[in-house]
DNA sequence: GGTGACCGCTTCGGAAATCGAAACGGGGAG
DNA sequence: CTCCCCGTTTCGATTTCCGAAGCGGTCACC
């Protein structure tokens, strides 16, 4: 539960999955999470240093833990499914070359519908 | 991204882990997610509906469809490794037969830090 | 030495999400 | 009819999040 608490929040999931490839500051890391809000940001990144899920380098990088990598890996089952549902619900036109939406995806209303969104999975 | 944004909701993966033993009704299910407000319950219920994980019975029910139960068990390895993240933080208050705490659960304070609330294990 | 770019991080006002409790109409039991 | 539980909606209060600006610091470059 705490977990689910944890994750539940709104970046903590996206940081982690950012951080995946390697260590990252915060101005770059908050980049890659669609410019995030600072505070917010270093709101989750406390709470992601706390539970040990990643820790800061001595140039003070932030990286993932062996936990954090391993939460990670546990988080790739939920990332093939989320390509299955995409698939499922958004069988159309997945042709979404002018999108221009920034950090809100709805979810989406059904199939038939024309609003696409980001699916990339990276 | 879209379902990082989905179950990066408050109580949305609390939902989902609720509904896996059967279908449930509104109220019963709001008093098994620690009593969340009734109107964001019902928020949450309407963006799954919408995101098909779950649907409505008859009898007004909930309950997850195929595409939720999937996503039910591909939450399973974030899971097992919440227990592992637990037990590795929280090595001491081995005890968690008893589990009753209220809605907000933090990083576990165990290590080093005082942060404020409370967490349980499920 | 000065300037500009990037850095980690904090502060603050306003917007949005969440809460909490009350209330509606309806169903079933006593 | 009354009492209790139900699903659901509404509304004001609180918490969280956002967005942008600012602080002190490093480093390259002129």
């Amino acid at each position: 539960m705490a977990a689910l608490d944890l994750f539940g929040r709104r970046w903590s999931l996206r940081i982690l999955w950012e951080l995946r490839a390697g260590p990252l500051g915060f101005r770059p890391l908050q980049k890659r999470c669609d410019d995030m809000s600072s505070s917010v940001m270093r709101q989750r990144l406390t709470e992601l240093l706390d539970a040990q899920v990643i820790h800061q380098l001595p140039d003070s990088r932030y990286e993932l833990t062996p936990l954090g990598h391993e939460a990670r890996h546990a988080l790739d089952p939920l990332v093939r499914w989320a390509e299955r549902w995409a698939a499922t619900i958004d069988p159309q036109g997945a042709d979404h070359t002018d999108d221009q939406s920034a950090g809100r995806v709805s979810p989406p209303d059904t199939v038939g519908d024309g609003a696409p969104e980001r699916g990339s999975a990276d």
